[in-house]
RNA sequence: GCGGGUGUAGCUCAAUGGUAGAGCGCCAGCCUUCCAAGCUGGUCACGUGGGUUCGAUUCCCAUCACCCGCUCCA
């Protein structure tokens, strides 16, 4: 189990901005959250990460924005309206939950998990259907005429465009159909922070490819999917694949591996990578009488493509980053060496950093960091004036209004002690931070601190909008 | 949904049947030339609704939310 707590991660969102508690004046809503303006700001950089990997770097990969409502047919065409729904049942007993259509393989852990019997059965609460899919009404006359699901997934959007997108964009096989945006699914159980809402964003990429190629597609997305986390930072140790047993697979997948991550309340699923057949296609060729298959033109075969889906949780992206990103550094003994040796060039300095010694020795030092990968980090450069004279803040904001045209996210601080703004940069993942001061005016030079390293350089004012441009890129 | 726990300031925690206090943070000022220094002042709370009571943050009930288990998914 990581060392960092789910609590932690909490209060950090919370005392910092990242994500609120949603409708929290009126006592909260469950299981529902709002992402304040670091989040937003981390969330659209999870976003634009993975659109730039899944699209704008593949020339055989184009985008969607489909429509959170559909036509009620391709929920039942697609299956979610069957398979997305399961009647339960309590045992007021033993308080253990059974799918009422699978008693017979349910154990009773009362009695060494023997099979159930009629005792239980006497305890059970009636059957509630659970449909996991959001309705509403489209119209003002409430009718069956008018019923309407919340999308469950995005994933079908892609599949009813196929044709419009796959002829517009003159697309062969293989090629994929990226989209991100919100889902809705009525979860039983709902929790754990945003790990699951009823209320998610998903990041879904459809990759159509001829039949007989689907395993060698299936393996590529795997480790592909599995080495984006990697490269965006997330250390390997916390994360693994998992291949679903033949009994877990959705209804729509042959194949399926979950790229699980270790949460702090354990290996928890982050993204699927599932083989979905062509079930999809060939589902809604059925009920809608449209012609899907592709024709090869140079082999004069004609197929009906399967589908290779990496389907990841934007926000469960972002818990894992914030997570695996997370560190509390207790900095007392390399705080108090550094200062001393700072301070022994000034005359009774000596005294000063003794009882600084002395009054500090078993309290602790918590520098709390986030190691954000720059790409994912909310803010990318601070500035700080030294000190609030001698043209130091002039200077300062020049440099910002600099840098945000240049497009890059930063933020200005002369509150506080030089360490003091270090230490609240470290605590929301700013990678860089900008010292401007008694020099920078004469010769237009500024201090580099690195969040990582705590090492300084000296740098060309002018130079930072392409040091940090190159950074991001490189 | 069921069982257990929790709910006081932005955060972490106190106290109390007679109307709430600390540390940190934050804001303003002074000071301060590179890793949470110091001084002064300030801001901010009893989840919500009922009940008992002369009086409830405290006791009771309900409700809401969060956390830990039981089950499902991205």
């Amino acid at each position: 189990m990581p060392a960092t707590s789910m609590e932690q991660i909490v209060n950090l969102a919370k005392r910092r901005g990242f994500v609120f508690p949603a409708s929290e004046i009126y006592g909260g809503l469950s299981s529902c959250w709002d992402y304040g303006p670091l989040g937003v700001e981390l969330k659209r950089n999870v976003k634009d990460a993975w659109w730039r990997s899944m699209v704008s770097t593949r020339r055989d990969v184009v985008g969607l924005d489909s429509a959170v409502l559909q036509h009620p047919q391709v929920w039942r065409t697609s299956g979610h309206v069957d398979n997305f729904s399961d009647p339960l049942v309590d045992c007021r007993k033993c308080k253990a939950r059974f799918r009422a259509d699978d008693l017979e393989n349910a154990k009773c852990s009362q009695r060494h998990d023997a099979p159930i019997n009629d005792e239980c059965k006497s305890n059970f609460t009636a059957p509630r259907a659970f449909n996991l899919m959001f309705s509403t009404h489209l119209g003002p006359v409430e009718g069956e005429g008018s019923l309407a699901y919340l999308r469950p997934e995005t994933a079908q959007g892609i599949f009813t465009n196929y044709l419009n997108v796959q002829t517009t964009a003159r697309l062969k096989p293989p090629f994929g159909v990226a989209q991100i945006g919100k889902s809705f699914r009525n979860e039983i159980t709902p929790g754990n922070f945003i790990f699951r809402t009823r209320e998610f964003e998903q990041m879904e990429m459809e990759y159509f490819v001829p039949p007989a190629d689907w395993e060698r597609w299936f393996d590529y997305w795997r480790d592909a999917r599995f080495q984006w986390y990697v490269d965006l930072g997330v250390n390997p140790d916390n994360l693994r694949r998992r291949d679903h047993e033949s009994t877990e697979l959705a209804h729509y997948s042959n194949a399926t591996t979950d790229i699980e991550y270790r949460f702090p309340i354990g290996w928890k699923e982050l993204e699927g990578v599932a083989s979905r057949t062509d079930f999809d296609l060939k589902r809604h060729s059925e009920a809608s009488g449209k012609q899907l298959e592709y024709f090869d033109g140079q082999t004069r075969e004609r197929f009906m493509p399967w589908v290779i889906e990496p389907a990841a949780g934007v926000d469960r992206a972002l818990l894992a980053f914030l997570a695996d990103a997370f560190e509390e550094q207790n900095v007392a003994g390399a705080e108090k060496a550094t200062s001393e040796k700072a301070s022994s060039d000034k005359p009774g300095a000596d005294k000063a950093s003794a009882d600084k010694t002395e009054g500090g020795k078993d309290e602790e030092d918590i520098r709390t960091v986030l190691h954000l990968h720059p790409r994912l980090a909310p803010i990318k450069v601070a500035i700080f004036p030294l000190v609030k004279k001698e043209g130091m803040p002039e200077f300062a904001n020049k440099l910002e209004e600099e840098l945000r045209r240049h497009g890059v996210s930063t933020f200005y601080d002369q509150s506080g002690a030089i360490g003091r703004r270090y230490r609240r940069q470290d605590e929301i993942g700013t990678p860089w931070c900008v010292t401007v001061d008694g020099e920078s005016a004469a010769n237009g030079s500024v201090t580099l601190r690195d969040r990582d390293s705590m090492k300084q350089e000296r740098i060309a004012a002018t130079s930072l909008a392409a040091l940090v441009a190159e950074k991001l890129t490189g």
